[in-house]
DNA sequence: GTCTATTATTACGTTTAACGATATAACGCA
DNA sequence: TGCGTTATATCGTTAAACGTAATAATAGAC
């Protein structure tokens, strides 16, 4: 059992919100960004389902479509949402690495 | 909308495992563990669940129960799992902040 | 000029697990 | 004896992850 089979650091949603921390992307964009960051490949039911409840929610927006793609970028509640999150889980990753250690 | 309500940081089987990485505990005093060390308050659904999903795949191991309580432990496995997830969370953390940063 | 691969999104169905609620029971204490 | 805490089990609902397939447009190969 490698780590890809195991729950999910993979929570798409904070996977999206992390890879347009780097910049305005589009859906498939998104897709390649995250495969290469993290080696988890979103497929397009999870990537675009999580997308419009990101929309949903405010935490990213979508801009106008030029041509067929239609690229998305935090908003300001979602990048401070993202900052905060991810502060938390760095609190808690290095809590985790202490208790294996000891 | 806070971070408690955004998605689940919160993996219930990734809180367990770090849980555990403190030392032997039975479910209910996982439950304590888990809300002091992240907040996250598991419900008993979502904690014997995942505890016995983790049981399954071998990741932790029950110990025989004295009273009525039933402590676990994390097995090799399980603890190198935790170590390999753990270290990729980090990576990801890190590398989400600095795109804040830019 | 057509054919195929790549880019890009949408829609749909299944399955899983998170979560809340509830039930059960033992123990400590007043 | 009765109540609050400790402890686990079970069940039903719901949300979302995930795979698959459909659609369509573009680009490059031949």
């Amino acid at each position: 059992m490698d780590t890809s089979d195991f729950g999910r650091f993979s929570d798409p949603a904070l996977l999206i919100l992390a890879s347009l921390a780097g910049g305005e992307k589009h859906g498939y964009a998104m897709m390649e960004d995250i495969e290469a960051m993290t080696g988890v490949h979103l497929g397009p039911g999870t990537l675009y389902g999580a997308l419009s409840r990101l929309e949903q929610s405010g935490l990213i927006q979508s801009l106008p479509a030029d041509d067929r793609r239609r690229p998305y970028r935090l908003t300001a509640q979602g990048s401070a949402l993202l900052r905060q999150y991810l502060a938390s889980l760095g609190n808690f990753v290095s809590m985790g690495l202490k208790r294996l250690e000891a």
